[in-house]
DNA sequence: CCAAAAGTGTTAACGCTACACCCATGT
DNA sequence: ACATGGGTGTAGCGTTAACACTTTTGG
């Protein structure tokens, strides 16, 4: 923040400042991360999550969202900075901090783009992710946990649903993050209870069985909130 | 994180990567913010959280270290990262991005050093901050919304304390920091009920009362717990 | 009529909150 | 003896967790 430092000359620093971006959604049932697959030198072959230098004249948040939109063609959605990684040897191409965002998006909705500078594109189950370079695992793992944490606190979920879903749609994407079954009863009992939903006055055709009501969120501003 | 850019020839970048420091402590009943007078161009006379340029060869929890080492002579406390800020005109010498930390001391054993760099080091209660340089005042903000957070869902008080403390000089820690007042028997209750504390068994001379038992924490390790 | 998912209430355990008095010491 | 902070228990209330059957539709 201060310019100078004990030396009175402030020797050149030479580090460089990225972002990566970890983007999530829910599809089927499973919590999904979108990873791209490196095209250049050193890392042929192997997945990352998305990310790039920032530029001189962007800010950082503007950076993350630059990357979400060149891979999904998505803007406008949940973004949130996570943490910011430093360490001396993450990059043998020289010495990049990389500030890390979590992206909320409904998977449902977006059609990846093959993107030139990768080879490949694509949401992989968070289960069974492959090996991915740097410490782009351990990023992905704390986005994870901040994830499962917003939704117990926060009315985030709308971002990774449709505008209108059923209570099931809803309770499937809690399940999905946190890893573990839901009394359907108590769920819907509770999430009602708060006022962050609306019902929406319609049923929807799934099939061979009872028609769900749809709702949609009252507000699509983060708000706190006590959920589970 | 991919040194590629959009163009294939990656412009040079200039942005500047650098530390600032929230440094917490409780004094007599109130929580305190350890800040620096600037010296320099700018904001001559102004104050600020104390901070600076990272190095090539040091990581980022490094450097937070050693700026909180140089200006309290004090190593090996609680230090976590906070937030990353990016915006643009932060420094009118060039674009800065700072790594902002939250620290915890137990202000009691530290004697501040005056520092060469700075015209003077002092602690100021939170509650009567000057005005701050550039974003530092909403950095410190955003540090004491999460040392509360921190207090209620984890054992991060013992960085706050001496070794040995009484129930009391932990309630009003906690006071101090959550800005409300809290029940004497129900505190006491759910902190001891969590197995967090170990009585050591002796008792201090605080004058003309009863004289209270010593407290200490069985773990100096972060772990989360819901305190209140 | 069968299969499949939607929808719906009650009870028991637990945790939180509120609240007032006696205790040990120094002066 | 009195002033000062230290220390202690209980009852009411609200929240959470556990649990099974009926409804509506398509095939």
């Amino acid at each position: 923040m201060k310019p100078e430092q004990p030396s009175m000359i402030p020797p050149p620093q030479h580090i460089k400042v990225a972002v990566d971006n970890c983007i999530f959604t829910v599809q089927d049932g499973h919590l999904h991360v979108l990873l791209i697959q490196v095209k250049k030198k050193p890392f042929v072959g192997m997945w990352a999550l998305p990310g790039g230098l920032v530029a001189d004249g962007e800010i950082l948040d503007d950076a993350a969202a630059r990357i979400l939109e060149e891979e999904t063609g998505v803007s406008d959605v949940y973004l949130e900075q996570l943490y910011t990684f430093g360490s001396l040897d993450r990059d043998p191409s020289g010495r990049v901090v990389s500030v890390a965002y979590l992206s909320l998006i409904n998977g449902a909705a977006v059609t990846l783009r093959p993107f030139p500078k990768y080879t490949a594109v694509r949401w992989w189950k968070y289960a069974a992710l492959p090996d991915l370079v740097y410490d782009h695992k351990g990023i992905a793992a704390y986005a994870k946990k901040r994830l499962a944490w917003k939704l117990e606190y926060t009315n985030v979920a709308w971002s990774l649903l449709p505008p209108q879903f059923t209570l099931s749609d809803l309770q499937q994407a809690y399940e999905a993050v946190l890893g573990r079954d839901l009394d359907k009863r108590n769920f819907r009992k509770k999430i009602l209870s708060l006022g962050l939903l609306k019902p929406v006055g319609e049923k929807t055709d799934r099939g061979a069985h009872r028609p769900p009501m749809l709702y949609s969120f009252t507000t699509r501003k983060p708000k706190i909130v006590q959920v589970l």
